[in-house]
DNA sequence: GCTATGATCATA
DNA sequence: ATGATCATAGCA
């Protein structure tokens, strides 16, 4: 197992949200494989926190790649975004559900479950997961499966854009969506 | 400073 | 459907 290089990140950001699937997301003794993701584009998406460009919050979305965007909504969750582009450009793919692996005791079917099992809070926001206490490593021998995509979950703005992507059939992806599909 | 709002989840 | 519960943005 080894740690994604940065140039892995430094690329458009539904090609990271894709990639990202069957990586393993790891803090401390805790490691899981992602399943589910979603894309949130830099220009054009209303539905994007980045959207209205840069504020002491979304600084780091548009920092370096393969860096970790934390942050923390409905007065209970933390939701974790992994940065995407090049440095200067906008762009993070949301983790939405993960698999177990080791170290790992509670529900991660969902972004605000994962979070709170894998004990990532904005203590974490910016953290570099290249190098740092979380970071997302590839498998030697990565399991074959399929992604599918369909609509992003919980949002008003853009929600029929086939941003969410998700390895099918794998009991943690977080909830079955209508107009899903083959990637 | 004040306030509306939300990339969620569990419960009913 | 609702409530838990608070950081952020937008505006004054």
């Amino acid at each position: 197992m080894r740690v994604l290089p940065r140039s892995f990140y430094a690329r458009p950001t539904v090609e990271v949200a894709r990639g990202l699937l069957g990586k393993v997301l790891q803090h401390g003794d805790a490691h899981a494989r992602i399943v589910e993701t979603e894309a949130y584009l830099g220009t054009g998406d209303a539905a994007a926190h980045s959207a209205r460009g840069v504020t002491p919050r979304t600084r780091v979305i548009f920092g370096p790649p393969g860096h970790a965007y934390v942050y923390f909504i409905y007065g209970m969750h933390y939701c974790l975004n992994v940065v995407a582009e090049p440095e200067g450009v906008a762009g993070c793919v949301l983790v939405r559900a993960v698999e177990p692996l080791n170290g790992i005791e509670g529900a991660t079917d969902g972004p605000g479950k994962l979070t709170r099992t894998m004990r990532i809070t904005t203590r974490l926001n910016g953290a570099d997961l290249t190098n740092g206490p979380l970071r997302v490593l590839t498998l030697n021998h990565e399991p074959v499966f399929e992604t599918w995509v369909s609509c992003r979950v919980g949002i008003r703005e853009s929600a029929d854009l086939p941003l969410r992507f998700y390895i099918e059939g794998n009991r943690f992806v977080s909830r079955r969506a209508h107009a899903a599909r083959r990637d």
